[in-house]
DNA sequence: AAGCGGGTCAACCGCCGGACT
DNA sequence: GAGTCCGGCGGTTGACCCGCT
C-alpha cells in the first residue's frame, strides 16, 4: 500500500488557488477531460499535486456546480439523507447534483448539525449521536436505500435497454454528471465568477505553503485580471464551438443523464415527504 | 479603534479500496 | 497471491470574516 508520493515532493505548491492555474487546469481537462490526475500536474505545468487538482476540479470548476444558499428542500434532503445514510457524503451528494460532497459535508457541520440540536426536542435529542443525526431507523434505512436503488437501477436498466448503450459510464458512477462537450462552458463561467469574486477581493496575505497566493499591488492585479478575463474569452470560444459540433450520438450521455436526473428527482420527492419525527420542527 | 472569539469554508491529510502488474 | 499505483472519501485544519465588547 502506501501513500501517494505526489504530496510529498519538494516544490508543491499549496494553498488558495489563483485564477491563472484554475485557467490552465480547465484548459488542461477541456483538451484531455476529467481523469488521469496524475499526469495533469506534469501537463499543465501546474506546482500542485494530482490530488489537489482533482479536489479543485470536482469542488469549484465542475460545470453545474451550484454554490451557497442551500434552499429548505435540499436541507430536508440532507438532513434526511444524513439519518439514512450517516457521514457518507458523497453518496449524499449524488442525490444532489449540483453540490459537491464537500460542500455538503461543510454546510452540515457548520449549519445543519446546530439547527438539529436545537430543533430536536429533549425525548428526540437522545436519539441523536454527537454528530446530530439519528441512531434509531437501521430498518428504515435499508428499506430505503433498497428502494432508492432499485428505482435508480430499475431506470438505469430500461434506458440502457431502450438505448442500447455500449460506452463504459463515467468513472464518477452513477449520479456524478456526464462530461460533455457543452459542459465545459460552465466551467469557465465558475471561473469567471472567481474571477468576479477575486476582483473584487483580491486574497490579503493568505501565505500557506511554499508560495503565497497574493499579487504585488492594485494595479498589477488588475493587470493580470483583465488577461485573465481574455483567456477565458478565448477558453469559452472554443468550448462553445466545439460544443456546436457535438453529434447527435454525443447527446445520448445528456439525454441518459436528464433521464437519471428525472427518476432521481421523483426518488428525492419521496424522501424529503419521508417523515423523520425531528426534523417537522426544523423548517 | 482595537481586541477577542466564534463561524465559515477552501484546502490538506491520511486511509481505503479497486485496478493493474 | 502480493505488491504497487491511483483515485476517492471523510475528517480535520487554519486563514479569513464578522459581530460583539
Amino acid at each position: 500500500m502506501g501513500r501517494s508520493p505526489c504530496c510529498d515532493k519538494v516544490g508543491v505548491k499549496k494553498g488558495p488557488w489563483t485564477p491563472e492555474e484554475d485557467v490552465m487546469l480547465v484548459s488542461y481537462i477541456q483538451r484531455h477531460g476529467p481523469g488521469n490526475w496524475k499526469a495533469a500536474p506534469a501537463k499543465t505545468g501546474l506546482m500542485r499535486c494530482s490530488k489537489s487538482c482533482r479536489l479543485r476540479w470536482t469542488n469549484y470548476l465542475r460545470p453545474g456546480i451550484k454554490r451557497g444558499n442551500f434552499t429548505e428542500q435540499e436541507e430536508k434532503l440532507i438532513v434526511h439523507l444524513q439519518a439514512l445514510l450517516g457521514n457518507r457524503w458523497a453518496a449524499i451528494a449524488s442525490y444532489l447534483p449540483e453540490r459537491t460532497d464537500n460542500d455538503i459535508k461543510n454546510h452540515w457541520n457548520t449549519h445543519l448539525k446546530k439547527k438539529l440540536r436545537r430543533a430536536a426536542p429533549d425525548h428526540l435529542a437522545a436519539n441523536l449521536n454527537k454528530d446530530g443525526f439519528s441512531i434509531h431507523q437501521p430498518v428504515s434505512k435499508g428499506q430505503w436505500e433498497k428502494k432508492l436503488q432499485t428505482d435508480i437501477n430499475v431506470a438505469k436498466q430500461a434506458l440502457d435497454e431502450a438505448l442500447s448503450l455500449k460506452e463504459p459510464r463515467s468513472p464518477g458512477g452513477f449520479g456524478s454528471p456526464v462530461p460533455s462537450t457543452t459542459s465545459y462552458a460552465s466551467s469557465t463561467e465558475n471561473i469567471s465568477r472567481l474571477l468576479g469574486e477575486w476582483m473584487k477581493n483580491p486574497p490579503k496575505k493568505r501565505t500557506v505553503g511554499t508560495e503565497p497566493a497574493t499579487v504585488a499591488d492594485g494595479s498589477d492585479h488588475y493587470n493580470k485580471t483583465t488577461v485573465l478575463a481574455e483567456k477565458l474569452n478565448s477558453l469559452l470560444s472554443d468550448f462553445e464551438s466545439s460544443a456546436s459540433m457535438v453529434s447527435e450520438s454525443e447527446h445520448l450521455p445528456l439525454l441518459e443523464t436528464w433521464l437519471f436526473d428525472e427518476s432521481l428527482a421523483q426518488a428525492n420527492a419521496a424522501l424529503v415527504e419521508m417523515p423523520l419525527d425531528y426534523t417537522a420542527e426544523l423548517f
